[in-house]
DNA sequence: CGCTGTATTGACCTCCTTCAAATGCGGTGG
DNA sequence: CCACCGCATTTGAAGGAGGTCAATACAGCG
């Protein structure tokens, strides 16, 4: 059994397998990637803005997340990575990064060269696919994070992150039964929401009230998953997995 | 001169050389993929949430937006799609759109078929390169409105907004020495900006009352363009553009 | 055991929304 | 040419979501 020895690859394998099937080859490619991981502590900047283009980074466990500051010096995190996740599978192409990536907490990450990507691109077809997909996805979920800040209020788009978080979590198998570890502080949520941080801990007590979820320690725990959903009206349909009934639900 | 005769394809050109030098005979490539032209009138959907992968979709004149529509019915416009952009290049890996496209005046658009973009990506490397940079730049263009939801205020927000429009837009040549046509209602604009249309229309007065723009008969004029970015302290740098002095600025 | 960063709570304020009504304006039919 | 309709814009008054400021409690850690 794989998930036992929990390789380095696993949550890219899953989560990629989540494109379209992937051969044992495809596997074994994706595993000597990652071979060479390299740990970070918490709060390190993993690309700067303004960085030329470098190697491709590849985050394997831990979370990590894309900012911005502003001129006025706030700070909007505008993606939070888990494993599995890219962090700039692009910029060679564009001449400089516009936004930074740092560690939330501890990190295992690689550093993948352009070589290898070009190796993928040009001989291994599926996997290909599955990165085009990767970064789609990403896209799409950008987008959901727009209609949030903007459609949204305060609760009900934190709930609808919490959602959000646990789909891509179990995915790549990061989440439990009844909730996952989110490394994050309660300034961090205030900046990928849009709000304070003191407001953030009204609206958490509010949904700890309402019996949705507890947040503490770094651990969110979902009481009801499906009234939390509902709670935000989640329409999973932009995450594009399969959706599988028995990882899709309760 | 090329710029009197205002062939359709000329837009699409003028970005795509934004991302490096394109050849005579690319010139006559992506002239002839915009040889069959359709004509739309306005505020009709030219992709739907929900449809299948089918033609790409090029805007050649015309606005269009992205947009969804949440489970309470409100709408959150995620783009704007302006001459020489890109509807939807990708769907085709996704199975299905996950939000809408519609024209918000009469446009000009082409349906390009996917055998189409795929002898591109094998025969036409600058071509090819281009076309991964402006989804790049799309991509780009969603973190700062992310940011600009999330972090600035209705007034900077919406100058913000425009500020990023007139550089797009004088990408393409679609924007005189003193403004732009915008094709938009304050409702539309409402609905790009998280907020309500009764507050852009104040907003958009205390804009005029400041001296910064005016917007009137979807025409959008600006009294002072320097002015206007250090209003919301505008940095382009996050457009990729190659910022050749004279067009950047004044 | 004190230090430091995070979480929590209260009082007050403001930006923005909501609701409602009035004004303007392009088009259409008489 | 004018009356009328539908739609976009404009403005006012009142309320609410969320921000700001500041004090307190708490937890991890050397």
């Amino acid at each position: 059994m794989t998930s036992g020895t929990q390789l380095g690859s696993d949550p890219l394998i899953r989560k990629l397998s989540e494109a379209g099937p992937l051969t044992y080859h495809d596997h074994t490619v994706l595993t000597s990637i990652c071979s060479r991981p390299r740990y970070i502590g918490a709060d390190h900047d993993i690309i700067r803005a303004g960085d030329p283009p470098s190697d491709v980074h590849l985050v394997l466990a831990g979370f990590a997340y894309r900012y911005k500051i502003l001129p006025d010096g706030n700070r909007q995190i505008l993606a939070v990575l888990v494993p599995g996740d890219f962090c700039d599978l692009h910029v060679a192409i564009l001449g400089q990064m516009d936004h930074s990536i740092a560690s939330a907490c501890p990190c295992v990450i690689v550093d993948i060269p352009d070589s290898t990507i070009c190796d993928l691109t040009q001989n291994h077809p599926r996997i290909t696919r599955a990165l085009r997909w990767a970064t789609l996805v990403d896209e799409a979920v950008l987008r959901e994070w727009l209609c949030n800040m903007g459609q949204r209020e305060a609760s009900q788009r934190m709930a609808h992150l919490f959602c959000e978080l646990l789909l891509r979590l179990r995915l790549v198998g990061f989440a439990d039964e009844d909730g996952y570890d989110l490394p994050l502080t309660q300034t961090e949520l205030a900046d990928i929401l849009g709000m304070t941080s003191v407001h953030v801990n009204r609206v958490l007590r509010d949904l700890r009230e309402a019996g949705l979820v507890v947040f503490k320690h770094r651990r969110l725990t979902i009481l009801d998953v499906e009234r939390l959903k509902a709670y935000c009206s989640f329409d999973p349909m932009y995450l594009h997995l399969g959706l599988k009934r028995s990882d899709a639900d309760g």
